[in-house]
RNA sequence: GACCCCGUAGCUCAGUUGGAUAGAGCAGCCGCCUUCUAAGCGGCAGGUCGCAGGUUCGAAUCCUGCCGGGGUCGCCA
């Protein structure tokens, strides 16, 4: 039950009547206007602007929006949920609901438990790919940070109602897998009991090849020694990738992080018939003119020393909103990254994906146009691509930036990150800030279990609310004190100022996930939880001073059953939104 | 030179898609442990929302131009 949508459903039907009687222009939009909680809770329980929205085409029958704002006060006024209704500043309506209509949303958040604010199976099929990270090597603070954006993400539209797929695209193909395969083999080498010094500049020299060296070993022998690389390139990058895989899996497992669908890129260079996926695409796009041989004009600015002005394959992406066209061939006739994006995003739509969501580092932010580009070309406009770009992330220690280099040994991995301050700290602190604002996460301060924490700050409020049900249980052994009783308690009898800012907040819940999910924002509900953590901390600390206000309260059981209703439902909520965000929420933290 | 993000309290950041007197947390100052967990709570103080125009009933939010910080700019992915 959402009172926001349901008022503005209502309000809209009021305005509805005031079109019929002829005093407002037919075929408006009649949702244009809004339902929000007011920022000042003193104005009442919802505000819309409506009146004002409409005021200018309701000129000559009402002279102003305050007019507007009376007539239709005066319509609500006949709505047995509505206490009262009354117009204020330049045309707001404040409304104040009945008493019974929080009643209804406890009630209704009660039963219906781990689903309360989840939206109505809308069946639309969405697919979120994230992380992607390439497979050559573990995982560093960043790609986590795209990973549990994702990862909440998902979530998030799953539980606002979406049937979502999260995909991961395996960069499994080009120049960079076979230096992998190069780097694996000296690792083979080494591991077969050779001197091979130092790792030569251009290869990957970290240890995690190691493993992946002594496997070669183990599988293949000696057997590679000697030969040329063309006899065992194709075999060892595929060994290697996999064990890379292993490894990226993993990690992401450490980090609660899950795809349903692993999409090889390498799939779309192979040739069946003697033609490759990608080929079929381009092929295709040549045919409606919108790939071509033509020559690029030289980047503005400084002039790359080694531009060549030559004749190349490029996507007319101009046509679409680009800067430029995009290149589809590099110089060695090989395709470039973006010309197996198009097959893959086509790949998506062709397995009905019409809404598509990429979520990339900052450092891939111009390369989004021409991908929406060539989402428009390749699907006719059907499909739609949102790309969300996450920033950033800096390591830091008490403050100080932790530099990092692969050379020097410095370099901090993920799971590093992970084994060290705990998944529930991590995911929540990537998710406590907007993805396009930089983030500098440090190390020292998302472990103190400290106020300056908002890890711990929520997940106490949860385990507190756990805390008062056992409390409550040893006061009143032998109650029944689970969802469905507790659903028939007196609700009415909570009538405190700080319990009732509890339930607003609760209520308010439903529109909080429906606006996240649309502004694809899972910050939004981060930010949410700590709203009602704080609100529930403060008004537990009320009973030091008024020992009446607490939530167990021996002298009458049906009071303590109203208010058992009211934290089991908030206990419910903040599970809930910590479950989105994918942390955990304890029973207790002692 | 072009494009994309960011600029809000001393610091770190929110700001309900254009609403009412711009909000939190740290740091500072003053209070609160005989409690269902002090990993907490209450209070005080702190602002030309980078600058200048524009759009309208109304702008931190939208448009334009500057200033400052970051990122990117065929042949990496």
């Amino acid at each position: 039950m959402n009172i926001f949508a349901e008022f503005q459903a209502r309000i809209g039907a009021v305005l509805q009547g005031v079109v019929d009687s002829g005093r407002l222009p037919a075929g408006l939009d009649l949702r244009r206007f809004t339902v929000e909680p007011p920022r000042d809770a003193s104005h009442g329980d919802l505000a819309t602007n409506a009146a004002m929205v409409y005021a200018k085409d309701a000129k000559p029958h009402f002279a102003n929006p305050r007019q507007l704002a009376a007539e239709i006060c005066f319509a609500l006024a006949n709505d047995p949920d509505v206490a009262q209704a009354e117009a204020a500043g330049p045309g707001f309506i404040n409304i104040r609901l009945a008493p019974k209509v929080f009643v209804d949303v406890l009630r209704a958040a009660i039963v219906a438990g781990a689903d309360y604010g989840r939206g109505a199976a809308s069946g639309e099929k969405v697919n979120v790919e994230y992380v992607s990270a390439n497979p050559t090597g573990p995982m560093h603070v960043g790609h986590g940070r795209g990973a549990v954006f994702g990862d909440a993400l998902a979530n998030l539209l799953a539980f606002a109602g979406a049937d979502v797929s999260r995909e991961y695209y395996v960069n499994d193909a080009g120049a960079q897998v076979d230096v992998l395969a190069r780097s694996a083999f000296l690792r083979y080498r080494e591991a077969l009991g050779e001197d091979i010094g130092a790792i030569p500049e251009g290869l990957y020299p970290g240890d995690y090849l190691k493993p992946a060296g002594e496997a070669l070993a183990k599988q293949f022998g000696a057997s590679l020694i000697g030969k040329p690389e063309g006899d065992w390139l194709e075999a060892v990058r595929a060994k290697t990738i996999d064990a890379m895989m292993v490894m990226i899996r993993a990690d992401l497992a450490a980090l609660n992080v899950e795809h349903e669908t692993f999409f090889s890129e390498r799939s779309l260079h192979e040739k069946k018939n003697g033609v490759s996926e990608i080929d079929r695409q381009l092929e295709d796009l040549r045919a409606r003119g919108l790939v071509y041989e033509g020559r690029l004009p030289p980047p503005k600015g400084q002039l790359p020393d080694d531009w060549e002005d030559r004749e190349q394959t490029l996507f007319r992406s101009t046509g679409f909103g680009d800067d430029v066209d995009r290149p589809l061939k590099k110089s060695d006739g090989a395709y470039t990254y973006f010309a197996s994006d198009i097959a893959y995003h086509k790949s998506k739509i062709d397995r009905g994906f019409l809404k598509m969501i990429d979520v990339w580092g900052a450092d891939h932010g111009g390369y989004v146009k021409r991908m929406n580009a060539a989402v428009k070309a390749v699907s006719d406009g059907k499909a739609s691509l949102d790309v969300r770009l996450c920033q950033l992330v800096r390591l830091v220690r008490d403050g100080v930036e932790v530099k990092m280099s692969k050379r020097g040994g410095t370099f901090v991995t993920l799971r590093e990150v992970v084994d060290e301050v705990g998944l529930d700290a991590t995911r929540f602190m990537m998710l406590f800030r907007k993805n396009d604002a930089m983030l500098d996460f440090d190390l020292a301060k998302v472990i103190e279990q400290s106020k300056d924490n908002p890890v711990f700050y929520v997940q106490y409020a949860h385990a507190r609310g756990k805390s008062i049900f056992r409390q409550a249980q040893t006061v009143f052994a032998g109650a029944d004190l689970s969802g469905p009783a507790l659903a028939r308690a007196d609700l009415a009898l909570l009538e405190d100022p700080g319990e009732l800012e509890l339930v607003r907040l609760i209520a308010q819940y439903p529109r909080q996930i429906e606006a996240a999910a649309q502004a694809r924002e899972p910050h939004r509900i981060a930010f949410f939880l700590h709203d009602l953590a704080s609100a529930f901390h403060s008004h537990w600390n009320r009973g030091k001073e008024s020992p009446q206000l607490r939530f167990v309260n021996e002298e009458s059981g049906d009071l303590s059953r109203a208010r058992l209703a009211l934290v089991f439902s908030l206990t419910s909520v903040l599970a809930s939104g910590l479950s989105i965000l994918g942390v955990g929420a304890p029973s207790e933290m002692r």
